[in-house]
DNA sequence: ATGATCCTTCCAGTAGATGGAAGGTCAAGC
DNA sequence: GCTTGACCTTCCATCTACTGGAAGGATCAT
């Protein structure tokens, strides 16, 4: 199986593969030509990596995750402690996002949006850097 | 006022203020000894930067917030629909981290997270890319 | 044989900094 | 006057996770 087929099959971009490769994710044979030749499992594992990334782990999670998953004698606690680290970074990620969207909406409310130059958004980046929020909200 | 007063008043590293004038955002001007000499202006434009950065806009969005800052004749529509943009960005982001969030707690919640090798988060990611989700929810 | 479509490697670029090396400058203290 | 240390300067490398493209070899269909 050639790289474009794999490709296919794994859902993952030729690029990409190659680039697991680079960073030794995989280690498909070559065939004589120099051509990558891909096994069942070899795809098998792509599509993990596939999966596994669309979950938002990082690529060095999915290394981690990788080996548990080819170690027959792995504890299930390894691998639920890395899905839990990146599920409260997740959480994290989206606390902050959150916080942000209030502040932003907020200004966008109170923006006019119209052809006079007065702005809220302008005037909130301009001093909040000292410390006001709109609406006075402080701690 | 040279580079590190310029980062204690604007709450930017001096690293991150070099790279600013690197791309351009601003153009502090230069002592005889070849010190960066920041004007008031320039500090305000720092903090203008930081306030901009940590609400999540872009390099570009700021450089353009900047420009429609100093420019006293723009239409507080233009800042408006740029801050819609970013806001419709981040809230698409909240929606794929909170999809995330649930695969990923299903799954954490059904691990084990013992000695033992069995675990479902494994299985949905070696089953995953076909098309199995936990607890069989399909569309 | 020829052209299209594979495949290969290697280099560069993305965003937004950050770290570090090598070296110039300045103010204080002795 | 000289050293020490805290500044400052530039330049280059590194990070994440790819992605794009150039140059060239291999394979396939006609």
């Amino acid at each position: 199986m050639n790289i474009g087929e794999a490709a296919d099959a794994s859902g993952l971009p030729a690029k990409t593969i190659r680039y697991y490769e680079e960073i030794g994710l995989i280690r498909p044979r070559r065939d004589a030509n120099g051509y990558r030749a891909f096994a069942p499992r070899d795809v098998h594992k792509l599509a993990f990596l596939a999966r596994a990334r669309a979950l938002g782990f990082s690529v060095e999670e999915c290394r981690a995750l990788l080996g548990l998953y080819e170690d027959e004698t792995r504890a299930s606690e390894d691998v639920k402690r890395l899905a839990q680290g990146h599920l409260a970074r997740i959480d994290a990620k989206i606390g902050e996002l959150q916080s942000l969207r209030v502040t932003l909406a907020d200004l966008i409310e109170a923006c006019a949006g119209d052809h006079r130059p007065d702005c809220p958004i302008l005037a909130d980046l301009a001093a909040g850097a000292a410390q006001g929020r709109t609406k006075g909200r402080m701690r």
